[in-house]
DNA sequence: GTTTATTATATGTTTTAATCATATAGATGT
DNA sequence: ACATCTATATGATTAAAACATATAATAAAC
């Protein structure tokens, strides 16, 4: 399907780095934020979309990664019926969801300290100018 | 398939963070050993092998990175037919192919701020010690 | 000298994560 | 009554990676 290799777009062919953001980077900031308090779906995208890092998630993922969190007993839910618009779906954390979310974290703490190792040997490849011990 | 969420195995339901290294992760590491010598599939295996971020990678995704990335023009290849042991397909960078793993880089580094930006969410909703601005 | 292990590359299949597309429906404004 | 906004949900597709296995030349062991 690639095969063009357009070298004026370095950021959109097949085999450039991916353009999105990394895998499994939604589902802590979900936690995250049902952490602080209890959220119903679209309230969360709003949130989402308010952070440069988060922003344009797709509906269809979020609710399915919510009813996944609840399957695994990560959060609970129940309808809210009062106020205006349709009933929503209403999500709070449970103590599993947080153990989660401090497992989850550590996780990232180990990617990024990879990716720190991956900057140090680029860096000493492409600028010596401190050499490694 | 999972349904079952044993919270004595923290790191392997189904809904737990990811438990291997993050997509994308091993193209820079080819790309930037490969920038510092020509190399051969089970060379780079040996190198991968040596670090504990990289090590353990499967045969048939290596070879198929090189020959997609020979097909995008990052790399090129010839048949090493001398010394021991079977016929090697020697990969050698071409000028694209380190244009790219400056693109990867700057990928990186940005994956690494927004994995940053979270750990500081994180801190200032669990250890509010160091208010944040 | 035949079998076994090592070096080396390659491809078919499956799984998983995420995206794309679309469906449903209540509430509110005009 | 019709359009729009709020809200949730599901079917289908794509893409990355993992799993499984195939092939073959050389080298070592017996």
């Amino acid at each position: 399907m690639c095969h063009s290799h357009d070298p004026s777009h370095p950021g959109s062919s097949c085999c450039s780095p991916p353009s999105g953001r990394m895998q499994g980077f939604i589902q802590p900031w979900l936690l995250l934020l049902l952490s602080e308090k209890p959220a119903h779906g679209y309230q969360l995208t709003e949130k989402l979309n308010q952070n440069e890092d988060t922003k344009g998630i797709d509906p269809g993922f979020l609710y399915r990664t919510l009813r996944q969190f609840e399957e695994d007993g990560l959060v609970k839910s129940s309808w809210d019926t009062k106020g205006a618009g349709p009933a929503r779906r209403v999500y709070e954390m449970t103590a599993d969801g947080v153990e989660y979310l401090h497992a989850w974290v550590k996780h990232i703490r180990t990617t990024r300290k990879q990716l720190g190792r991956f900057l140090e040997a680029y860096s000493s490849r492409f600028k010596p100018s401190d050499k490694k011990e």
